[in-house]
DNA sequence: GGTAGACCTGGACGC
DNA sequence: GCGTCCAGGTCTACC
């Protein structure tokens, strides 16, 4: 067995970043709140299957996993960094949030990282899924197509990988359709399996430009099934704030905290957080909604 | 540039 | 039981 400890930017708190969203409850992620571990079932470059576990350790996260080789450990140290968002900085909006006290939590609880799959395809794939459907419908999607076309855990076949986008290109949009019950969105898995695999979309090259968020966010919307939402989802996944992820949640929370309860829409959510600038999508993510604080 | 209508799926709800 | 509605929206056609 390897252990790694990765160091991450502080302040940092690896429960802030496992539970910053949904993301945790999606396969192949798997988290125990006992033990307070968060597995995740990697698919190597080289196509080997690894179960990796993770926990908190002092100034940053600790990895237990099969015995690697040294290229292994520099790519899961790697991988590690980015799916936690270790290297992040979010001191300049700690700075604007320590002014406003439904943000007052923010800095104390080292907030701001969200978790990330290593891929960015398996983001855009997972974004994809929950768009107009109910959250276990996302998770019952992601689990089938995960269950269907997922590289085996050597040693537990019953644990898979997410599937790479060769292995989804190779299917066809019935096939995905039927076996994973991911409904019409089937085409735009497969188009965007197609395009990622042939490698006419290099999407993990976008994690690293330094493009401007207006033109980044154009390239995301031309994937097929990616909209507004999804599109501004992605971004604060990218590390990008400008643009709020305005789904049907945001219209309740929003409408709770400022509207009394009455029916409002996008423009009232774009209006209440316009002042945040870059950091609108943060603000938006961390907020300390009223509606969490009354009877439901 | 803005907006109806259709869209897989499967729980929730009313009858 | 059965029909309708709708959910962490997006696409297309049409204006």
């Amino acid at each position: 067995m390897t252990t790694l400890t990765i160091s991450a930017r502080q302040p940092f708190s690896f429960l802030s970043v496992v539970n910053s969203h949904g993301w945790v409850q999606l396969a192949p992620f798997n988290f125990d709140k006992g033990t307070e571990t968060l597995t995740y079932i990697l698919r190597l470059s080289s196509g080997r299957v690894l179960d990796l576990i993770l926990l908190a350790a002092p100034g940053g996260v600790r990895v237990e996993t099969d015995d690697l080789g040294p290229a292994e450990e520099d790519e899961i140290s790697r991988t590690v960094a980015w799916m936690l968002a270790l290297d992040q900085d979010f001191s300049a909006f700690y700075a604007e949030a320590r002014k406003e006290p439904k943000l007052a939590h923010v800095e104390a609880k080292a907030q701001g990282r969200v978790l990330r799959s290593p891929t960015l395809f398996e983001d855009v794939v997972k974004t994809i899924l929950t768009t107009n459907t109910l959250w276990a419908a996302t998770k019952r999607m992601t689990a089938n197509l995960v269950e269907q076309f997922g590289d085996p855990l050597p040693g537990d076949p019953d644990r898979k990988a997410f599937p790479t986008p060769e292995r989804l290109a190779a299917s066809t949009p019935e096939a995905l359709k039927n076996g994973t019950r991911v409904g019409y969105r089937a085409p735009y898995v497969h188009e965007l399996a197609v395009r990622v695999a042939s490698g006419e979309l290099d999407l993990e090259a976008l994690k690293g430009f330094d493009l401007p968020t207006p033109e980044l966010r154009k390239r995301l919307l031309a994937i097929k099934g990616v909209g507004a939402y999804a599109a501004a989802n992605l971004l604060m996944i990218l590390g990008r704030y400008d643009f709020l992820p305005v789904d049907s949640w945001a219209l309740k929370v929003v409408s709770h905290e400022w509207h009394d309860g009455q029916p409002i829409g996008k423009a009232e959510v774009e209006s209440a957080f316009e002042r945040w600038g870059a950091f609108k999508g943060l603000a938006y993510w961390f907020w300390d909604w009223a509606y969490f604080h009354q009877e439901k």
